[in-house]
DNA sequence: ATTACATTGCTTGCCGGCAGGCAATAAAGG
DNA sequence: CCTTTATTGCCTGCCGGCAAGCAATGTAAT
């Protein structure tokens, strides 16, 4: 067991990075949760909205609005599923991966210029530790839905 | 220079990890930033609004009124600085040292919980990487401010 | 087979809460 | 004066969530 100073340490840098990180702008006039989920359609290929929402522990009904938005503006389009037409697939299109590109620069270019100022060590730990902090975010979404 | 994909991963977990912590309850009626705030103010002090939003990232106006509602609130009391009459010295009261403390409880449970179910690989990494973590919350607010 | 009912996946309207931000004000300092 | 510090009013944007609805699917009874 970790103790809880450690932990309340955890949460509330993750919290600042967090705020830090969403005062960035996306560009492309794009929220943060649209630019979010746009990037996991373009890396992980077509999905239905359901598993989607599970892999980016956002609420269904914000999704399908994000989804929504993102169709409106022709980055992502929306196939029926030939097997249960009830569920829709969504998949980048060339538009959205090109924007997904731009975006993904944009919005990593603020956290690496900062990444190249902190000592080499932290840099290394930071990296190092980023398949665990997914484990984390994964088990956090598993526990308390 | 980290790799813009790397450093994409990094964005991503972090936007994920805030989601889930924030959507778990504060207990005591406080919003994610009041309990953050309170948090702040009990660990560190006496503290002027202008340091306090330096160091919690936070928009001064946005502090201000959280401030306004913690006083209510009696958690935190307001004093005027001899020194400067300008300032404001805000300082936990001992109810809001209680709460604080009932609060960082209910708050690291659910994150304490998943840790324990990661390898302890995993947990350690996380761990090791936390100071460097601060540092580039620090380095982030310094920079695009 | 046809009908009836229940379930699932998604959408939409509506509302509420949290947070940022601009502008104006007041008070104190230099 | 001009700047700094805090506060307040007002507006905006993002996000969550309930509730209702619709279409497709699954299941069971007659």
């Amino acid at each position: 067991m970790t103790d809880t100073e450690t932990l309340s340490r955890l949460r509330g840098v993750i919290s600042r990075l967090a705020r830090e990180l969403n005062a960035t702008a996306t560009g492309e006039g794009l929220t943060p949760t649209q630019a979010s989920v746009l990037g996991l359609i373009a890396f992980r290929g077509p999905l239905g909205l359901t598993e989607l929402a599970q892999l980016e522990g956002v609420n269904p009904t914000m999704l399908s609005r994000v989804v929504g938005r993102l169709t409106e503006l022709a980055l992502i389009q929306r196939d029926p599923n030939p097997e249960d037409l009830r569920v829709i697939q969504v998949e980048a299109t060339e538009a959205g991966r090109e924007v997904h590109e731009r975006v993904k620069l944009l919005r990593t270019e603020a956290i690496g210029a900062c990444l190249d100022e902190l000592p080499d060590k932290s840099v290394r730990q930071i990296i190092d530790a980023l398949p665990a902090l997914e484990e984390l975010a994964l088990a956090l979404r598993a526990t308390h839905s």
